[in-house]
DNA sequence: CAGTATCCTAGCGGATACTG
DNA sequence: CAGTATCCGCTAGGATACTG
């Protein structure tokens, strides 16, 4: 058992959360956990049902919270590369944490004799 | 560095936030944490925001999803406690380690100066 | 005490079309 | 290639009133 506690009416879950919800941040943050760095349309062939507005916007609300960072390269064709910033990947343990928690909630759903 | 690296198409995290995200949930779920059993009003007095609506809704989505139970006391006036399941209590780490990256979040934001 | 029942709205996310 | 610009529906969440 350990002994930490937070007091709930202090607690800073709801911040984190702020950050990382939206519909498709988990799966963007994830590919550049990955990769590292991606192209726009690189990203966007990895998650086929987002649309170039959707994409965008996700995008631009990571970077604003520093754990993303967006390079424009002066060219033509335009290239605009994401990376995940040192700060960014500091929420792979949770994220890692989340994805084996949900897995179990999955399974615990699909055998209903699990006790707990 | 850690070799895990989820497949992003195959990861589980939208599950997870698709269970702990809610308006009050976290906070609900940090009282439950604390306290182990808290009984409706009680729950209320100590999160003066919330409506009645509102706390019951959330309270109804923890319990379908066997993150909380509720205990109803045949007794007049009424008496319904609200207990959190062990279940529920496998969230604690990650509730926990958010909270954590949100301090830590909060604090760079005020302090402009901190590199990654 | 522990809820329902109604009504209402902000904003998230989607569809589609256009552009430097 | 990497975006904007519009338009629009849905639903999470709030305000308020009522009840066994």
């Amino acid at each position: 058992m350990r002994r930490l506690m937070i007091k709930p009416e202090l607690c800073k879950v709801d911040t984190a959360l702020g950050i990382i919800v939206g519909k498709w941040k988990p799966t963007i943050l994830l590919h550049l956990l990955v990769e590292d760095t991606l192209r726009f349309n690189a990203l966007k062939r990895k998650i086929p049902d987002i649309t170039q507005r959707m994409l965008t916007k996700q995008l631009r609300e990571l970077e604003e919270e520093g754990l993303v960072s967006r390079t424009v390269y002066p060219v033509v064709p335009p290239k605009v590369e994401y990376t995940i910033t040192p700060y960014g990947k500091k929420l792979e343990p949770i994220l890692h944490a989340m994805h084996e928690w949900g897995k179990a909630h999955i399974e615990r759903k699909s055998q209903p004799s699990t006790e707990e």
